[in-house]
DNA sequence: GTGAAAGCGCTAACAT
DNA sequence: ATGTTAGCGCTTTCAC
């Protein structure tokens, strides 16, 4: 049990005052002309000891944890694993940490953790939040603290954000589908009340009314046993035998759409063409690979990070701050599963 | 900006001295014999009123965090963002919160995150760590904080662990190969010093000496740029022309090496049997479905934060405390990828 | 049963 | 140029 080294300590050791030590280690010693021979010897000694300040004391005096709070829907989702990792390595590049949770879409888990967050001071949010809790946010918002919405919207709040044009992204995969000559397109999507769904499938259902055709969409709910998603997939399927085209709406339901075609035995892409939104190594390598709406994970995080920041240092406390609305574009990839074999 | 409401502020309301309120909020109400009646009125004040203790303040004056520090190698990589969602939520559900960070196997940057870690004052760690970090988490286990290494060991270093029997999960493997007639079997594994790596390479290594066949390792560099891993996979396949049955030592390099494969048009398991170290969604829908060896991750996210709370709560603040090393047993899990065709 | 007061370790305004 | 000191908001001992 090694005893811990204080700030009094350092202080003691060198025969200084502790606001000596503390003005040195916070970068004021030329403001405060302390000399840089006695400036250089409290850092030698600092590095020498290791003495690391207590951030809590340091946190509890300053009012700024360098912690920012970021809440996604699951931490286990390639999608959010992987724009997690992205965040986190940009904000530890500036000085800044992450705390992580996710809130499996539950409204009262996520109260739950928006009100943890809130308690432990963390300076700034990065959200991708289930609905029902826009009066919370709305509440955080007139806090003071800044906060960036990614992923997806909230009903009738406006903040920060980053997202991406689900819209177009899914009006793109829906006309190429018709362009490879497919008329009967199914969409498999999540029922979840979530706005960037939506607007997903409203993507989907303009290209459909443009031509003059039928929408045929079938909603999950989600979460749920896997078992269950996959029936409820199945008996879709086979409720539909002239639907030879579907789009999944996310990179989940894409997943257990392919295991339920694989079930039925149905062949990609002769006996149904598949798109999902987003990518993965999944739809990447599988036989045949997977047509995907690609989001820009890198640029999702980079966006949010930089928001987040951008508001962070911003001299103005007050609400009056500048908001951010971005909204990134998606990339179509065009692979094996959506192409019509020349008959 | 809402004003911050405070305890002083509670007790000045409820015309209470702020001891009373705090020793209700603490549960020590009974204890110090504070009438049901007045407890009960301060809850429910600071219910109405939302109060929540800036837990930075408590966390300095009781020296408990309720924060766990979670460090693995890459949260985007699936093994990890599976255990850490499923470490996340059973920490939750015992009061506690996680940081995490991912060091990326770089030793430097681990040592940075312990350190912060450190000074954030989190009331334990669970840490997959890479090599060249066993002094400081020598010095961490002297300072008393509680601790458990997960998915892999360090080097001479005694401490509670919970870790996945590599060597008989890879020997299983091997077998299973052999028991399908294969003799040639390439084992693709990670150049990283990692003591599972190692464990993994041994298991493979014995079932081959029992039968006095040769071994075929590739070591592959970590981490390296995609293009490069698939190269050196590409390279490795075609020098070894008579190889005709492979095993990834982790799910990343078995990714790489189905794309790898792929693109040599070698088909599966005709021309290479497959098996893969870690199951992920990418093997069990691949065509043909991979065989793997699964590690337990439900079993490692519950073992590591048991073990940690243990010693957390555990009376003796001393360093004699007792000691925990799990070993869990991985699953073969047989699919097409590694079944002889029926010639 | 309840309240006053002493810190937890640090920062920064104010003295000197 | 450097030292003194008053908090940041909370817990908890000890006196009433």
């Amino acid at each position: 049990m090694k005893k811990k080294i204080l700030i009094h300590d350092v202080a003691n050791h060198l025969d200084v005052s502790i606001a000596t030590v503390s003005l040195v280690l916070n970068g004021k010693a030329k403001e405060k002309r302390i000399s840089d021979e006695l400036a250089e010897r409290v850092l030698r000694y600092v590095e020498e000891v290791g003495y690391k300040p207590n951030q809590l004391a340091k946190s509890l005096r300053t009012g700024k944890t360098n912690v920012i709070g970021l809440v996604v829907e699951d931490i286990s989702n390639p999608f959010f694993a992987t724009v997690a990792a992205l965040i986190e390595q940009k904000a530890l590049a500036r000085g800044y940490h992450i705390i992580y949770c996710s809130t499996n879409d539950d409204a009262a888990k996520t109260r739950d953790l928006l009100s943890v967050f809130q308690a432990r001071h963390v300076d700034g949010y990065i959200l991708a939040l289930p609905a029902g809790v826009e009066e919370e946010v709305r509440a955080l918002v007139r806090s003071g603290k800044p906060l960036v919405l990614f992923d997806r919207l909230l009903p009738g709040l406006l903040t920060n954000a980053v997202v991406v044009d689900g819209a177009s992204g899914m009006y793109d995969a829906t006309r190429h589908l018709l362009g490879q000559g497919y008329t009967n397109i199914a969409l498999v999507t999540a029922r979840a009340g979530q706005l960037q769904m939506a607007s997903r499938a409203q993507g989907y259902a303009q290209a459909l009314r443009e031509r003059g055709l039928p929408e045929l969409v079938q909603e999950i709910a989600f979460p749920q046993v896997p078992e269950h998603i996959l029936q409820e997939m199945e008996t879709f399927f086979a409720a539909h035998p002239a639907c030879h085209a579907v789009i999944f709406a996310t990179n989940y339901l894409g997943v257990y759409g392919l295991e339920a075609l694989g079930r039925l035995g149905r062949r990609i892409p002769a006996e149904m063409a598949v798109v999902s939104f987003d990518d993965n190594d999944l739809f990447r390598l599988y036989s045949p690979p997977i047509t995907v709406v690609a989001q820009p994970m890198e640029a999702m995080a980079e966006e949010s990070i930089s928001v987040l920041l951008a508001a962070l240092e911003s001299p103005n406390t007050e609400g009056t701050g500048r908001m951010v609305q971005l909204q990134l574009a998606p990339q179509l990839v065009v692979r094996g599963s959506s192409l019509r074999l020349t008959s």
